[in-house]
RNA sequence: GGAAAUGUGGCUGAGUGGUUUAAGGCACUUGUUUCGAAAACAAGCGACGGAGCAAUCCGUCCGUUGGUUCAAAUCCAACCAUUUCCGCCA
């Protein structure tokens, strides 16, 4: 959600931000659609001053005076009704198109249309070389007994599975080892609801476009991102600005119809309907710069994670066709997946300047005493299975056994090598 | 899932149809006083939208959404939340 003020002064800055964004958006409806609405409203709020103004002459005059006065009062009142009625229209339609007005990118995002557009900003380690032929996560989880897809798919259908032994273990680890590592840079941990109201999923700006990739019985939703609850957890809240920035490491499961993408990744752990996820979300003060900064830094520590766990990656800028209706800019970093022979997303960083916070109404007062909507960022921390894929296929052994990351070590009971070698 | 009670500003709390433009108190801000503070006293103290250069003015907001009425915090309905009890359950 965007200011009806800077909407109506910057049309063609939203244009602009539309064709960026491959959207289709008619910003000269909107502003059409709010004079309408400003004219009635302008009327409606004449007659209901009238009608306070005669309220108070009502209570004080007595017999006739009075009986003629609630009269022509009655007149007021079906004046009043039809125009409300005609305001409430307008406003209908007012408010689906305030809720698809596009935030604007930034000049730094990249032009384009498809994920095939993103240009690379880094890459870090050295992509691995096997003296034997790599095996997929598939043949490896399942050599080691590690993952079920056939009583996954039995037990929850299409893309379905159980993580059994290490495989449970790994996973596990990896949260832990997240949820430590963020608590320690100072991030405060939560576990957060991933069962969740509709109106959590119009705030994040998830909806209303977003519908046909969440599941969902009447006015229940499961989110597909921790995101989600953690930003309706503050919201319609003024924040103490000395709390600024406010950090969290949020772990939830994350459920994701995949709607569209039947056909791809049909197989394995990359790609499934329920996973779990540490997500940052980072809420600081309104503005540019300092939105600038976190984004940065919530990217620069995922790729400090990457690091550590010792797998190869890159970070893209997302082009305009690739990023979300709210989001300024964005980065996804990919990991070096060996049995595909290329990057895969592991993490996806944007910042949204006010566009959540608007719709969430999450304020501050900053220093002059001014009420101001709050900048709002996320990025992935950790998202499992798919993170463990990567390990998996990256540590894998010429036996068959997979080394844990030192990293993991801990979190891994110290256990160092997963399974039986399977020569 | 069933029954009952409750829902008013940052907090507390009055208000059950018409000077309520939401009393009073606490907290907060400023001033007077003081070497400084406390106390006391005085004044101020919400958000959102609109008009205006401005002073200011208009409108909306008493859990939410509808309804009744000339007029709703107040009456009616539905919903939501909280509390207590019962049922069920990890």
């Amino acid at each position: 959600m965007l200011d009806i003020k800077f909407i109506r002064e910057n049309s063609d800055i939203i244009k602009q931000a539309t064709l960026k964004k491959h959207l289709n958006f008619d910003v000269d409806e909107l502003v059409a659609v709010d004079s309408k609405r400003l004219e009635i409203l302008k009327v409606v709020e004449d007659l209901r001053s009238q009608q306070n103004t005669a309220s108070e002459a009502i209570a004080k005059a007595q017999n006739d005076e009075r009986n003629g006065l609630i009269d022509s009062m009655r007149r007021v009142k079906d004046d009043l009704k039809f125009k409300e009625e005609e305001l409430e229209e307008v406003m209908k339609k007012w408010r689906a198109l305030m809720l698809a007005v596009p935030n604007i990118p930034d000049m730094s995002v990249p032009e384009g249309s498809s994920d095939t557009d993103n240009i690379e900003v880094k890459t870090w380690g050295t992509i691995p070389t096997f003296p034997f032929k790599p095996l997929d996560h598939i043949e490896l989880m399942e050599k080691q007994d590690m993952v079920d897809f056939e009583r996954g798919t039995k037990t929850a259908g299409f893309r379905g599975y159980f993580l059994k032994n290490d495989g449970a273990m790994l996973e596990m680890a990896v949260w832990q080892y997240a949820m430590s590592r963020w608590q320690n840079k100072g991030f405060t941990p939560m576990l957060v609801p991933s069962l969740v109201k509709r109106e959590t999923l119009l705030g994040s700006g998830y909806l209303p476009q977003g519908e046909d990739d969440l599941y969902k019985d009447g006015n229940d939703y499961l989110a597909g991102t921790g995101e989600v609850a953690t930003m309706f957890y503050h919201s319609d809240e003024t924040l103490d600005a000395q709390s600024l920035p406010k950090k969290y490491i949020v772990w939830s499961p994350c459920f994701r119809k995949e709607a569209g993408s039947h056909g791809k990744d049909v197989k394995g752990l990359v790609r499934v309907h329920e996973f779990y996820k540490c997500e940052q979300v980072v809420l600081c003060e309104a503005n540019h710069e300092t939105s600038v900064k976190y984004h940065e830094e919530i990217t620069r520590n995922a790729e400090e994670m990457m690091e550590e766990l010792g797998l190869a990656y890159h970070t893209v800028a997302n082009c305009g066709g690739d990023l979300g209706l709210g989001q300024v800019k964005k980065y996804d970093i990919e990991v070096w997946m060996p049995s595909q022979e290329k990057y895969r997303e592991t993490h996806s960083a944007s910042y949204f300047h006010d566009f959540q916070t608007r719709r969430l109404n999450i304020r501050y007062k900053d220093s002059e005493g001014k009420l101001r909507y709050a900048h709002s960022l996320n990025n992935t921390a950790a998202a499992t299975p798919r993170l463990i894929t990567a390990i998996i296929e990256n540590y894998q052994q010429a036996d068959g056994t997979i080394k844990v990351p030192d990293v993991l070590v801990p979190f891994m009971g110290g256990k160092t090598i997963i399974g039986k070698s399977v020569i």
